[in-house]
DNA sequence: GTCTATAGTGAGATAGAC
DNA sequence: GTCTATCTCACTATAGAC
């Protein structure tokens, strides 16, 4: 791997971890076993990379719900799969962290990539949930768009919840409760 | 308001803004208008300023919560009065971010009341949901542990959407949609 | 109690050699 | 492309005067 493309995955990692905040430009170096000037010769500074990064780090997320949400199955199948999929849970979400990141906000460019991917994710699942409501297999009383949003909502408060209370039980627990919910309007099959 | 409860107020907004490895000590005396003598007079540092004014939004935050959830009515109407009060949607949750801080989660003293909290919180759904059901208001088949859990991360999960979309709607639309999940089991009253 | 001075450390970036 | 040296400024805290 590359110089640079060992210092985007660096600064992926601690991103995550820490933020962009909490991380600076020795760090991302040092995590990549790189020098300074390998890392201000491939980037502007700490922001132009930090920029590569969330931008790699949104598109792989995309990427990764599009699996379970365009599998075959009905749409309550999808939208199990999608949110039992495995994870590394106690880390929390590597995009939906950014959202607390107050240079991250304040930034449109950085800001940018988040918003895109929670704007896709909503509209994805809003596609699903509608695509299981013309196939005759959800209450047609439910709101697409705003039960999108309460599951994508779950999902990111379930890892503040795993975080908060150090266990990734926590998160399972509240999957399985809108997943419970969401079960109660599914239309029972030829009845 | 003294020169140490502006010190303890100032440290919760920042914190609340920038987090604790966004926040300075410099920042902190600034916005409350003392001197580094006076804080360090009053606080051993950084760490100890943070953990009084941590403690002291997670006791304010359990008490509006314990506002909405112990008023008069059924449980619906509690969760949902707790769900659609007023808030500084876009500003995000003053202990949920808490959680994102790599700092605070790595010290037992500031996690912990970020940890009892949510474990508060969770608890505290539970029981509103179990007096519901016996009550025959609610789906006897609801597992009121699990709901709860959702319940709070559709909180937590829709200050992530409000903040990523900029629009406190977001916000919104996701307890519009998970009340509407939990309004199809509420039993019909006399039916 | 609050002020100013001081100090050690790291952040973030630039410059120029190789 | 990568290295080392250097620079400026901010962070976090201590010391001691008032």
């Amino acid at each position: 791997m590359s110089s640079q493309e060992r210092l985007v995955e660096s600064a992926r990692a601690l991103l995550w971890e820490r933020g962009y905040v909490g991380t600076s430009p020795k760090s991302i170096q040092q995590r990549a076993g790189a020098g300074q000037g390998s890392m201000y010769h491939h980037f502007a500074g700490k922001h132009e990379l930090a920029l590569a990064a969330i931008r790699r780090t949104a598109e792989e997320m995309r990427a990764a719900a599009e699996t379970q949400l365009s599998a075959p199955g009905t749409a309550l199948e999808r939208i199990t799969a999608y949110l039992r999929r495995e994870r590394d849970v106690l880390k929390g979400c590597p995009v939906g962290r950014l959202t607390q990141d107050p240079d991250v906000m304040a930034d449109p460019a950085l800001r940018a990539p988040v918003e895109e991917t929670f704007a896709w994710l909503r509209d994805r699942l809003t596609r699903v949930l509608d695509a299981g409501r013309d196939a005759g297999e959800l209450d047609r009383a439910l709101d697409p768009a705003a039960t999108a949003a309460a599951i994508v909502a779950v999902l990111q408060g379930g890892y503040v919840l795993a975080r908060a209370s150090g266990t990734a039980d926590s998160f399972g627990q509240a999957v399985s409760g809108v997943l419970a919910l969401l079960a109660g309007h599914a239309v029972a099959p030829a009845e």
